[in-house]
DNA sequence: AACTCGGGGCA
DNA sequence: TGCCCAGAGTT
């Protein structure tokens, strides 16, 4: 089996390309706040991006912070996101959630990895992006998309999302830690897809390790 | 590390 | 129908 491991030089030319191409890079999550970014990664679990988008607009144009979704109830907050999957369990865990945060956070989000992996809903991805994005901390959040573009280009293959984690942090480029989130998150979302990779319109196609391009 | 949970989207 | 999705929790 042919070494799949991107070079150094070509981790930074990947991140340079992407860095020029969208300097500012945002998810499309809808979140305007480090608790409306927290509720809305917890709600995109299993779930397509779209449906998250349009329930979360809803739900926090009723209930921006940890003391309004507790005063909406779990209910309400139920009736807001039934379009997406698993929406029963996530109304359980935004309500238990937001209840712990308005009691012993004062209504912020920790800071802490510990202290947000203890959160009903919250494992190691979710706190990480909340690290990552609402906090600017170098942590690096290994989802779906992710752990097949850590794969496939070569930025870290490993066969366990802890794996593929630490050989990101180790093989990214510190100055590109803040972005490389988002940056590979929607490369994932729209060009290297899962199903049907759109090689042809790749920004990197001539760097990727993948020995089954298309397009 | 492997399995379960549990809805909607899409082929 | 069958497989996938911006995972988490349990065994």
């Amino acid at each position: 089996m042919p070494s799949r491991l991107m070079p150094k030089a070509d981790i930074e030319a990947l991140f340079a390309r992407f860095e020029a191409a969208n300097p500012h890079p945002q998810t499309e999550l809808n979140y305007t706040s480090p608790f409306t970014l927290l509720v809305a990664v917890v709600l995109s679990a299993q779930a397509t991006d779209a449906g998250v988008n349009k329930a979360t607009k809803e739900l926090f144009a009723a209930a921006p912070t940890p003391q309004a979704m507790c005063a909406l109830g779990e209910e309400e907050i139920r009736q807001h996101i039934k379009t997406i999957g698993l929406f029963n369990t996530k109304a359980k865990n935004v309500f238990a959630l937001s209840k712990i945060l308005a009691k012993d956070y004062g209504g912020t989000v920790p800071k802490d990895r510990a202290a947000l992996e203890a959160l009903p809903g919250v494992g190691r991805k979710t706190a990480n992006v909340v690290l990552n994005v609402a906090f600017g901390e170098p942590t690096m959040a290994v989802d779906t998309h992710i752990f097949r573009l850590a794969n496939r280009l070569g930025l870290a293959p490993g066969k366990t999302p802890r794996a593929v984690e630490d050989g990101l942090l180790k093989r990214i480029p510190a100055r590109y830690m803040r972005h490389a989130h988002h940056w590979l998150i929607l490369h994932g979302r729209y060009i290297c897809k899962a199903r049907k990779p759109e090689c042809a319109r790749c920004l990197v196609r001539d760097l990727c390790r993948y020995p089954d391009k298309t397009g």
